[in-house]
DNA sequence: ATCACTGCAAACTATTTGCAAAAAG
DNA sequence: CTTTTTGCAAATAGTTTGCAGTGAT
């Protein structure tokens, strides 16, 4: 599975007309090898560095840009500071919810199809004190539309 | 009912130890008077100076931050550059929905409670483009609990 | 009169951009 | 060989902070 979405991954990215540097397979394979799902900035960079010490963080940025313009990478804007990534899984995409610790920033995720009984479902089986929710759809709007 | 809550809201602060300045006084009439829900600082600021010119943009910002620590204001991320501001309504909070036009970054609110069939009716409706949504309970994790 | 609050400017953090050198196709 | 991409450094944008003066209670 991470295989074939890593292949997926990069031919689409070359299908795009975008060139396969090794500093955008190292980013593509750490963000998808390493168990954490959601990824800032400067912890690819940081995970980066370590194999390929002379990435800039410029490079990162300008990456991940264009991984979310290939709508492979979702950017979420959980909380404070700095935005997150993880690729998007079409298995589970459009039905994503996300549980952030207000305390610590931690993201979890849960992959659930009910809504209204979730919420308890987090407090009992997670041990997850839900304080608030926000439900968002993204799109165009009306006045947008040309 | 805006008064109500204007008034809610201005003893909610002295109560709770802080100083009402015209400033403030300011910052928060101008939230409540107006019909746009969703405001960034910017917006706030530019608002204010019309009024009351000699205001710093620091004060916006150390304002919403303290209305925000009293739980009278929630601070949402929706997309990039800045976060937007709206009063805590105990009647709609955590049931709260929003669509934001990813193009125009035009925010819009929806109150319902249903929300399988939500998403048809916003397409519909609203004839806003649906392309993701993204649910986020906020909260204290179980690791965060002392 | 006291202590919180303000405005200003400087500091900080996340992100973007210009550019010359490097490298992918 | 051409055109994209890179790394660096400088620029930008949003937000925070230090501080001396101001003002609410």
């Amino acid at each position: 599975m991470s295989t074939i979405s890593l292949n997926r991954i990069l031919s689409n990215v070359k299908e795009n007309g975008h060139k396969l540097t090794p500093q955008r397979r190292y980013i593509i394979e750490i963000m998808m090898k390493n168990n954490q799902e959601h990824w800032s900035t400067e912890e690819i960079y940081a995970e980066v560095k370590k194999v390929c010490p002379e990435i800039g963080i410029a490079t990162v940025y300008r990456t991940v840009q264009m991984l979310e313009e290939l709508n492979l990478l979702t950017k979420h804007h959980f909380s404070e500071g700095c935005s997150r990534y993880e690729f998007a899984d079409e298995t589970k995409n459009h039905n994503h919810h996300h549980i952030v610790c207000t305390k610590c920033g931690k993201v979890m995720e849960i992959q659930d199809t009910y809504f209204d009984e979730l919420e308890r479902h987090i407090q009992d089986d997670m041990n997850f004190n839900i304080t608030n929710h926000t439900v968002t759809f993204y799109g165009i709007c009306e006045d947008c539309k040309e």
